[in-house]
DNA sequence: CATGAATGAGTATTCATTCAT
DNA sequence: AATGAATGAATACTCATTCAT
């Protein structure tokens, strides 16, 4: 990548960041490329779709996030890693106006959003699940596609909310362990 | 109310309806007046803002959903009728996907739309809760809110996800279970 | 004319009268017909023409302003009572928001306005125009018209400025006397 | 500017100078695109307000006019001067009857019309009015915004009417000639 | 006579995306 | 590669006027 291309591409990046916290992910093109002193042409020649830029301004947090898991695997106990881990996550989203919105648009600008999101954090979740499993201390089937999308959507709920129905997920996660307590305790699931 | 203006209040909820289900809450105004076979501003004498014409439209749903609440008290374990309300709730909402995220969207044109839906719902959800809370099978410090819009964007989701992420919220409900786990590491919760 | 139509007039002259004050003469039909409590059939059924009610509003004004051109006539000299007659006129047109636009808009409704206006006034000013004139105060060849709309226009402007022109369009009517001297001053018209 | 862009904003001036004349300064942003053979879109670039637009359609004749008002003051006696100047402000706006409306109608798309119309022309006033009133030939407290304002108002008279009216106002404007009448019935004035 | 329901034309403005320069 | 000009579809909402009830 030329010099002068990379130093677009950079301050893109930079406005497309603060665009999003000022006026939400939906902020126009014209708007964004206007104060990364760039045209519009260019702004699309690197992030064709709308989810391009969105991913790749919070590229950083997302990574960030990721490698959060594995630090707080190794300092807390499974549940509260986990707890800890899902409040990062839930921060993560909640402070993106308009960004859980556009991940449940249908606009095909945004198709890919989800995914962007999803993928690097897949393996984080994954084994803080694990461990939180292996200890017996959650149920052992859970998808970390359905947790990471499901609490996501819970972020379209105020903070608070969001806080309290995550506790509440968590709750359900571990009020199931393997074994005949829970078949006894729910009959006929 | 004249005999002609009810047949057209009726053929706009009809033609609102199917538009919903096709398009989602967004449809346009002169698109849904045009299926109804009236004029647009027939429509808005009727319906002055669009959440008025989402909630009319929903409006049997919403009461027949509330009132099932009853029913189920009666019928069913606290538990069991508190999962089959809401998977009655869940199955209302699914296929009005639009729906919830024009809830949360910062539109003023939907922002009377959460509570239209919340509060014909609040006392059969509450309802429910108070029964399984009274015998002890749930936490006593639920908020029908929470649950309420917490639900509603799961259904974000897909539905074998959102039945799933509800199943755990239910779960999460439930008193923690007596025993060294949950009450050991999270004492007071 | 019966008694209850005779009541509608009434009430939708006053329901008028007061909208035109609050809201100009653009007033809505609808929301007159509100304030008068009839149905806005009602309200076409006795003025058809927009330009109908603002006349019959403010028909009683406009025939006290032409009265008042007698007794001022008979109380002050010719000049002083076309000044004072002119300054009535000015605040009857001023007052009336959006009026003076709607004389001069291209609106089929308010096309016979200027008519109705014009009508009951001119005899009045032409009174005061020919004492002033017989007593060779002003120019004799002043059209009546022509003033009564000139001073109309004139209302476009603000009350001060409409004011210092209009002293200044009856300065001019008396700069201009008959005979030699006009003919020396303004040589070549 | 390219030499595209160059072209789109003069075709568009040649439109809108058209569509004023023939439908005044309401005609649609629309039907002036079309006839400019533009997108809308690119006459908002170019021209954000209506308002915008219609002052660089008049900009030429505003120009023209207030530079014609330098040779007139130097090529005929200061009265005369000004009637020849204000003759051609006259004819400049008598084709825009809507203009004038426009300018006093409060829709805050014309705000800034006045200032645009009068700017220009001010000092081309001015100094015609300067040269008469050192000649002792016309009253030295005139404002120039009354009389710009005053005559543009008057020009929503038909053709005759104004100029009969105009040539009152500049009667007017001369100072009170020496005599019993008017020096005698209204000292001080 | 009165009512008020229905009509539906009319328009400004925004913005994603393309493509000529 | 970059630019930014051009495009033009898309949509809500008002209100005068008519006419069925």
């Amino acid at each position: 990548m030329r010099a002068d291309a990379k130093r677009n591409v950079d301050a893109v990046l930079e406005a497309a960041k603060t665009a999003f916290t000022m006026t939400g992910v939906h902020t126009p093109v014209r708007e964004i490329a206007a104060m990364a002193g760039v045209g519009t042409g260019t702004l699309y020649r690197h992030f064709p779709l709308r989810a391009d830029l969105v991913s790749a301004v919070f590229r950083r947090e997302l990574d960030a996030c990721a490698e959060a898991a594995a630090a707080l695997a190794s300092t807390y106990e499974p549940i509260e890693a986990l707890e800890r881990w899902l409040a990062h996550y839930v921060e993560l989203l909640s402070t993106k106006r308009g960004l859980i919105t556009a991940m449940h648009s249908d606009a095909p600008t945004y198709e890919s959003l989800t995914e962007c999101f999803q993928d690097p954090l897949r393996p984080a979740l994954r084994l803080l699940l694990d461990n939180a499993s292996r200890a017996g201390l959650i149920r052992p089937d859970v998808e970390t596609d359905d947790l990471l999308q499901g609490v996501a959507a819970l972020c379209l709920l105020n903070t608070a909310q969001t806080q309290r129905m995550v506790a509440l997920l968590v709750a359900g996660l571990r009020n199931a362990p393997p074994g005949p307590p829970s078949t006894a305790t729910r009959p006929g699931r």
